[in-house]
DNA sequence: CCGCCGGATGTCAGTTGCTGACATCACTAT
DNA sequence: ATAGTGATGTCAGCAACTGACATCCGGCGG
């Protein structure tokens, strides 16, 4: 056995998100987190670079499936045929986690600093998904274009999944909002 | 003339976007641009909820510019024909003030946490133009999907307008965003 | 003319997020 | 054995933000 209990980054993130659950984002400290998970509050912000970042620890793992499967799509498919399958891929990933996505969601709904920041990892994901475009060949601004329609598509798609109480696939969900996306756009 | 130098607020405003363009936003104090406008910190705190949103101010008057335009689309137009206007109506506010958008936007894009105050205003833009078109007789999730399509072909505009050494007319990128749009969904 | 009230500002103390510098201590490679 | 490494602890300090209370001018009723 090591010196310390393992997993002390993943301590530190069950602590964060039970007590963010508890006590709501705002009345909980750092000092508390890092009580909870035998750590101090010092360790904590060696494993995260903010009180917020511990709930998207896994953004960069999402960011990668996306990219990656965008990348592995045939190379006659346009944009929007690329990005559907990787956001859906993306939407399986997250139902897979459906309490954990959940319970952190109703975190962050709750609390504007923590939608800031879903807003800006949201953003990053759009970059990166452009920026695959583009070295699939598809030109600015198109490929900036389709990433965020992409990523305005998995907004709505995410908010119905988790507000609706019959519980639809996600996956299906996002095909949805690309079919109706076409649809809006033919009104123009 | 009243008991102090009028528009307190006003001067924040000046001094912290010409302090934050001097030094840098996170090594500005909000001491410091208190000091420069002649007035304190806690006097700061009771104009602005905090050191991000002095930059923000401007955000409640292009809201209302946007719904307001929505509101006064004739009844028989698509939802995309009823939010294109209202962005461009909003692009060509900011074109008034170049100057101080260029700056603004200059400070912005320096720093972390000024994006992600901009991505929930934008945010919150989106949700009024969805709120507006629920108003329309627009089902959801129509609504939020136009209203979240406006935004991102707003987004691609509004850096091609900033980043492009020709400056192009901003209402016109707009428009040219939404053309690309439909072909973008075409390919679907 | 007087005194009271209201609103914008100032003062002060306190909490909390976050950082830099340095210490500790098991484990590991030589 | 000894030195090095990496994760953690300890401590001091800054700056963002808040609540409570004081101040001070202007207006307004009497």
């Amino acid at each position: 056995m090591g010196r310390w209990e393992p997993d002390a980054r993943g301590r530190l993130e069950k602590a964060a998100l039970d007590l963010y659950g508890e006590n709501g984002f705002e009345n909980t400290t750092v000092a508390e987190i890092a009580e909870r998970a035998g750590l101090t509050e010092r360790t904590f912000f060696r494993h995260f670079a903010d009180k917020r970042e511990v709930l998207f620890a896994g953004a960069g793992a999402l960011q990668e499936l996306l990219v990656e499967t965008v990348m592995g799509a045939p190379n006659s498919t346009t944009p929007i045929a690329a990005i559907a399958p990787a956001l859906e891929a993306a939407a399986a990933r997250l139902q897979e986690r459906r309490e954990f996505s959940m319970q952190r969601q109703a975190v962050i709904a709750a609390n504007p600093e923590l939608q800031e920041r879903e807003l800006i990892k949201l953003a990053t994901l759009a970059t990166a998904l452009a920026d695959a475009l583009r070295r699939r060949g598809v030109k600015d601004p198109t490929a900036s274009l389709a990433a965020e329609v992409g990523i305005a598509a998995f907004k709505v798609a995410f908010e119905r999944w988790i507000k609706e109480t019959n519980r639809r696939d996600f996956p299906l969900l996002i095909r949805d909002s690309f079919n109706r996306l076409v649809a809006v756009t033919q009104g123009a």
